[in-house]
DNA sequence: GCGGGCTTTGAATACGTATTCATACAATGA
DNA sequence: TCATTGTATGAATACGTATTCAAAGCCCGC
């Protein structure tokens, strides 16, 4: 066995020093709690001549509230994802909470990694990431640990979540482009399991076939939710001579959305949007880069944070079932340069 | 008081359906430990039953490991530092430890959040933002706790750390564009308090100075570390007719290239490398984009964490004064396509 | 049948803090 | 002066697990 690290001080060493009892220790450092001035002060004197810190982990075994919220992400590469990050941290932290982060790549791993999570009696999981098995459902119900899902849904609403309107975000995309003329669409989709992509290629679909669209009108192939993959994906595509090339193209996120948008420009020579149109949807920051300037959809980052944090401050609703909340905001049109804008005067 | 929440089961709840003792429950869980094959199985199933899992907090109160790390992150907007993270993350899931994370923003609060992260007895801090004051030191010393510095280093050498060679970098780029023909040089540097941005920059000076470019000849203007702000500083710079242009422009990290070379072209209508040359340092994946294909010098990322996991393996040295080591590994010239590319003939 | 090693077991205790409980004390009002 | 409220205080205990310790059981060869 290693030699022990110079065991930090404890209280009952701080209660020595001062004379004290232990008692005293940990009153001292809990506001409002009943202790005279002086004593206080004795207290933290020797606390600070002992380089003492209250140990988090100790007070949660008494306070069974450990103050740490699991956050679990997917693909951190997803600046969309990074950006939700680093809003939880920064917002949990305000609150004196701390983020245990968990990341899972491997869509299968998911639950595994919340069994993970939930050795550490988090106060609450927040999941970015992961289409998540009704294992889930056992764990919140079974430990009681709140859930909140943030950009995912289940169908049966029976976990508190928040999301953005991904139906009606795909479906604006495909007005955009209907409107501008576009006639052959092609879908670059993420992660067939995820809700996410679900929606926004099913409110595509939808707008266009009730307008008309035929169903033979509309290809679908698959990006892997990465930028690398789809610009693969899609010059391989058009290289492929056999099919008529699409005019439009709808790549379920931003990230993919420049893969393509790379694709397109540098390996295929392509103009965007005079060639084909493109967009996306998450309005990440580097969409937005002149460089880029891509038509996408907006998700409301910090409001769907600050929606999550409520939602956990109440915590107890999220395990009564008829209060559990999943909350539906709406995206925001961001029209860039990737598809025509509509011209003004004829409808 | 809220009602407390459906509590969850203890080694104690599953020896008592189990028929056993609490000890047997706890051997039951860790590997290695000596009891029967047929007692474990009643045991697993006991806790199967009443859907227990081992409180890992309470288990490090025992064990003086809490199998946490704290990893200190500067702004996540900065994808260097989110690919850091997401390979921390990841790293240290395998080894079976968890990532706390903190993130600090403005630069004085950054021993505040350290002493955040000192409540939880984590088994080891990294630091991978901050400029970090003497106080770091005190808290390792008093503490016990570890503590890798990331990407940045204290002129002491008293604290571990990993970094690149950036002195070398700033030189390596000083070299490409001094022999590209570049006169007037412009420094774009981010926060003055850390070592990284202050070593490229020395580096960068030092090399363009003993090869007789003037004082004059180097100016240097604030990008504060980000995208935006790079962006409108140099375009102020280029806007303010008062001074000759520069020829040539390092930004010290790479976010802050990106910034600068949407100002040069987007929003000055400059060619790049025609006009002016431009280079950055870091090596993220948004400069390989071939948008932008940026000629930078790559931080080894994922050898860079490796070796900081291992540092920590041996968490024993990193509290023997005469062990610390502070590694330094040579960043990797990237020859984009922002700086011309040396003659072949000329020398 | 018996001592010597091995494995298995449970009781007891330690880990560091918060909280409860009962006691002691100070301050207040009459 | 005494009764009354309120605050300060320390002893004891709880939180959930790992580990130590001693006892008990087992198998082996002699």
């Amino acid at each position: 066995m290693a030699k022990k690290r110079p065991t930090r001080a404890t209280s009952h060493d701080v209660a020595r020093l001062a004379g004290v009892s232990q008692a005293a220790v940990s009153r001292a450092f809990s506001a409002g709690s009943s202790i005279s001035k002086d004593k206080r002060e004795r207290v933290l004197k020797a606390a600070h001549e002992l380089h003492y810190v209250p140990n988090k982990l100790a007070s949660s075994l008494s306070t069974a509230r450990s103050n740490m919220v699991a956050v679990i992400v997917g693909n951190l590469n997803n600046p969309f994802y990074s950006e939700s990050l680093q809003a939880f941290v920064t917002g949990f932290q305000e609150s004196g909470r701390q983020v245990l982060a968990f990341s899972v790549t491997d869509a299968a791993d998911g639950d595994e990694v919340v069994q993970q999570a939930v050795y550490y009696p988090v106060d609450a999981i927040v999941v970015t990431a992961a289409p998540l098995s009704s294992k889930l459902l056992k764990i919140s119900a079974g430990l009681g640990i709140p859930i909140v899902m943030f950009n995912r849904h289940l169908d049966s609403n029976r976990i508190a979540g928040v999301h953005c309107d991904n139906r009606g975000a795909g479906a604006r995309i495909a007005e955009a482009m209907h409107s501008a003329g576009a006639e052959r669409f092609l879908i670059v989709r993420g992660d067939p399991e995820g809700s996410t992509s679900r929606d926004r290629v099913e409110g595509f679909r939808t707008y266009l076939l009730a307008r008309g669209v035929p169903p033979t009108g509309i290809e679908e192939i698959d990006g892997a939710s990465s930028y690398g993959a789809s610009r693969d994906s899609l010059r391989a595509r058009f290289r492929a001579g056999d099919r008529p090339r699409p005019d439009a193209i709808y790549a379920v996120s931003d990230i993919m959305a420049l893969g393509c948008l790379d694709a397109l420009r540098t390996d295929l020579g392509l103009r965007v949007p005079g060639d084909v149109m493109l967009a996306g949807s998450d309005g990440i920051r580097q969409g937005r880069l002149s460089a880029y300037d891509l038509t996408t959809i907006r998700q409301p980052i910090e409001q769907m944070v600050a929606t999550t944090l409520q939602m956990l401050e109440s915590a107890e609703d999220l395990k009564n079932p008829d209060m559990i909340q999943v909350l539906e905001l709406p995206g925001e049109f961001i029209p860039g340069s990737t598809v025509p804008r509509p011209p003004r005067d004829k409808p």
